[in-house]
DNA sequence: TTGACATGGTTTAGCATTAAACTAATATAG
DNA sequence: CTATATTAGTTTAATGCTAAACCATGTCAA
């Protein structure tokens, strides 16, 4: 709806884009997602179902860029609908220790099943090739306003 | 942060990214950002400059993608900033139609010249050849999203 | 003309998030 | 050792958004 005319540039327009796209996508997403996941609570089961183990809070903060005051809201979420074990960390006091439980993992899976065909609908938006051109570039935009921080 | 070696594809990877990088380039420019303008404020504003002319906050909210609640919110603020000028709809009664002040203008140019370093600083990571790359897939991603919401 | 529905805008309640202040525990420098 | 600074996590207050209910006005069809 932003043009790109303009005497910032292409450059806010591609922000704009982005901002649109987020908005979009991620009600899109969270509207079929089960167990009243949010997009943020399903990010963690997600990461956890990939990576494995056991991660602090603040390391979970870190990853997901957001503070540690969201990441304690989302956990305690998420340990609440049963889909996380919490223990302190036995080697800090300060510091606990996340992990994934059975019921978790299996959510993880429902929220992936119910938003299959949200996600093969954009297949008709964007093709295959589409996503692979996109995504590298993205990945160094991310990387680097990550780092620039 | 997270990969893209994942039963939910690079589709999911893709969004991910783009969550990300709309955070961190949010809260980027919205620090560099004079008179407290919020991201959505300066949009408001750019798009009168670049558009002219007066708009009821209906078409701004669905221009924006935000809800009429949200428009009433960012056009009360701005209007109390001295930035945008209300007045109601003669032609219906339950309208109103904003535009653009002097004030609002040149508001608007603080801001460009202000967020110009932080744009600038971007060319580091993305040339102008990338973001002509993406930005019409990015679009036409948008286009399908906004249809098919 | 009237009754039903649609539209513009506001209000209210709730939510996810941030920033900042705080507590407790750990690490480090003298 | 001790004092100081750093780190993990929580709490509090504020913000910006959404969804839903609401009021007023406008539209349209019977």
């Amino acid at each position: 709806m932003d043009g790109q005319d303009d005497p910032t540039g292409i450059y806010f327009a591609l922000f704009n884009e982005i901002g649109i796209i987020d908005q979009l996508a991620t009600t899109r997403f969270e509207r079929v997602l089960p167990h009243d996941l949010t997009v943020a609570q399903f990010g963690v089961l997600n990461h956890f179902a990939r990576l494995g183990g056991e991660r602090s809070p603040a390391r979970l903060a870190a990853a997901f860029q957001v503070t540690k005051a969201a990441m304690t809201n989302i956990v305690g979420k998420l340990e609440g609908k049963g889909f996380l074990a919490v223990r302190p960390d036995p080697e800090d006091g300060r510091g606990k220790l996340v992990s994934l439980t059975g019921q978790g993992r299996a959510a993880r899976e429902d929220a992936i099943a119910a938003s299959g065909p949200a996600f093969a609908d954009v297949l008709a938006a964007l093709s295959r090739q589409d996503v692979e051109t996109v995504l590298p570039i993205l990945q160094k935009l991310r990387v680097w306003l990550d780092e620039a921080r």
